[in-house]
DNA sequence: ATTTAATTTGCACGCGCGTGCAAAAAATTC
DNA sequence: GAATTTTTTGCACGCGCGTGCAAATTAAAT
């Protein structure tokens, strides 16, 4: 018949301390425990010593859940689909990376999965209070987007160029990449310039395609344009066949992917009997590892993936009323061997 | 003049929406609106008409935190390094496209950075109160694990054979694949084995490479060992450059992990002139996507990622009483070209 | 129409915590 | 040593929510 008050079967784990064991173990009241862990508040030494006492003997964490339940979490939402890709798998590192520095707790949604799954997900970072959405993935729902704003969650949108309102958008400088792939293939002495790309109708993709074709046009340069799948290695594959399969095959190609870029390559040697930079220049964009590989040396244009990261923790941290909703990032080129040196005159 | 469009003179974000904004707007107690949200509470049909009514209306999300601020938070950690790795990415989104659809809220904490960051980190979950931990990278701080441990947390453990107490463990058989590796390279007709590995001392990096030594040598077969940096492509490369840089290099080679295969394939090929699999037959491990690429057709055993991250989702609801501490599972093997094919006699 | 059973509703309490307020203690000044 | 100021402490309240309990309503049975 001996009830016993605290976990009388031990079935369950042991329950998280909470402050008034603390403060019981102590022999201080409550509020004491609470403003040692509260900055600015005022609480003598030998009490503050006595709490932190007890508090590590008990391994004592304070339960933020229950802090301010009515004010800013510190949680933030990444929304990211394609997470395997090398360029993603770069950013979701650099911006956990980032954002833990800043404090700020990461909870991840895979849009990988189905629409149902996803919305269900953004729904659960609502009742989570997230106080701000980071959106990486291709082709969110834009009814998400309007949940997660009309909630009052900052939201920053990652190389996507629509102009939602209310968000901010951060991207890469895709038209100075397009031009200036022109310029060196021209320079290289291509004439007969291809574009690859994929069917999947991402603002920046379209971006990239657009402005190469628009710069070759201008320079009176003919440029065929292949879009033959998902974007990644295969569709590269693919638009290789396209374009190599009938006569008059392009003599340079700007792929607006690197995955498109090294299976563009792969195909374009082996089943076409293609030498890069020879009889082939090629360029690619993002700069993932995998493009500096031995067996592609892929000249490319790199994403800043660093610096955006920095700009989405600082803009998170509180000082974004004065920045201005756009952020537009300038890829750095990299040099590498896919592309004919200019031939000196 | 002209002030901005949105919410501008209201300094502050817009509140989250509570449940007595809802019930006053629906005419009932706020007792009514929790229980429309509570799955088995007595509600009538037109009430949790009117509440949810309303609840739409103005756009309200139960407040989780504050749900029941003592109990499971649902809330997953996810210890990871090394994410732009393929393979640690495909396990990152396995991960959370499963404990999405198990209605988990993940929190990645990149293990990355310094071990300060990392302990803040986990500490931050404690402070909100995770009730598991998945740990992927492959050199957690012990205190870390223990301290979640000791908060009550279910703590699994992938791909780390180190039998922590109180720990879950899953992982692949390394010793199948290893002596599986002995075998098709004998097969094949390699004497003169090597084995690349990396100067990483993961639990799993050691048993692959233990275990093939050791049924080598059961075989007769002399294996030399190079560890040639942290794990990855250039490790890989530098590996092949020490191999093949004396005499007598190995005609067989099973690497760690499919990245250092790809690596030492490489400059193999480049440096050294070999032609894979006729001079040298090359085994990996992971089954990373670009171990299928043209330039590569790695035979490699594939990690069940699904399987593994499937195992870890319904671990983490609930009905892991009776399941074992431990499991196991089978890498399958993938067969491509870069293993020469058994001489049949 | 009454009695009884079943269902629904509102009130009040507690979860763990931060904080305003006033009492208590300590430090400073006269 | 007394009066004053400064600091510290405890009490009590509220944050948003779930839930036990008893009152109120409805449905079912006489």
């Amino acid at each position: 018949m001996a009830k016993d008050d605290s976990a009388d079967g031990e079935v369950r784990a042991p329950a998280f301390v909470n402050a008034k064991m603390v403060a019981e173990r102590a022999g201080v009241s409550r509020s004491a425990v609470s403003r040692t862990f509260t900055d600015g508040a005022s609480v003598s030494k030998a009490t503050r010593r006595k709490v932190l006492e007890a508090a590590e003997a008990l391994g004592y964490h304070v339960n933020h859940l229950a802090r301010r339940l009515n004010e800013r979490s510190n949680i933030v939402c990444l929304i990211v689909s394609d997470m395997t890709t090398p360029i993603r798998a770069g950013m979701v590192d650099a911006l956990t990376r980032r954002l833990q520095a800043a404090k700020k707790i990461t909870v991840v949604i895979n849009t990988q999965s189905d629409t149902d799954s996803v919305s269900s997900a953004l729904r659960q970072t609502l009742h989570y209070r997230a106080d701000s959405t980071v959106v990486l993935s291709g082709t969110p729902a834009p009814s998400l987007i309007e949940m997660a704003l009309a909630n009052g969650q900052q939201v920053i949108l990652i190389n996507r160029d629509e102009a939602l309102p209310g968000c901010e958008h951060l991207s890469v400088d895709n038209a100075m990449a397009a031009r200036e792939a022109v310029y060196l293939l021209r320079r290289a002495g291509c004439s007969n310039l291809g574009l690859v790309t994929s069917t999947a109708n991402t603002a920046s993709l379209i971006a990239r395609e657009q402005i190469f074709v628009a710069t070759a046009a201008a320079a009176a340069c003919q440029v065929n344009v292949i879009a033959a799948g998902p974007t990644g290695y295969e569709a590269g594959g693919e638009a290789a066949r396209r374009l190599f399969g009938r006569s008059n095959g392009p003599d340079g190609v700007f792929c607006t992917t690197d995955l498109l870029a090294l299976g563009f390559m792969d195909t374009a040697r082996r089943e076409f009997g293609l030498r890069i930079p020879d009889d082939l220049s090629i360029i690619g964009f993002d700069d993932i590892e995998q493009a500096g590989w031995q067996s592609y040396r892929l000249t490319t244009f790199a994403q800043p993936l660093e610096a955006m990261a920095a700009e989405v923790a600082a803009r998170l941290t509180g000082r974004q009323v004065t920045a201005p909703r756009q952020a537009i990032f300038e890829p750095v080129p990299v040099w590498r061997k896919s592309v004919r040196p200019c031939v000196m005159t």
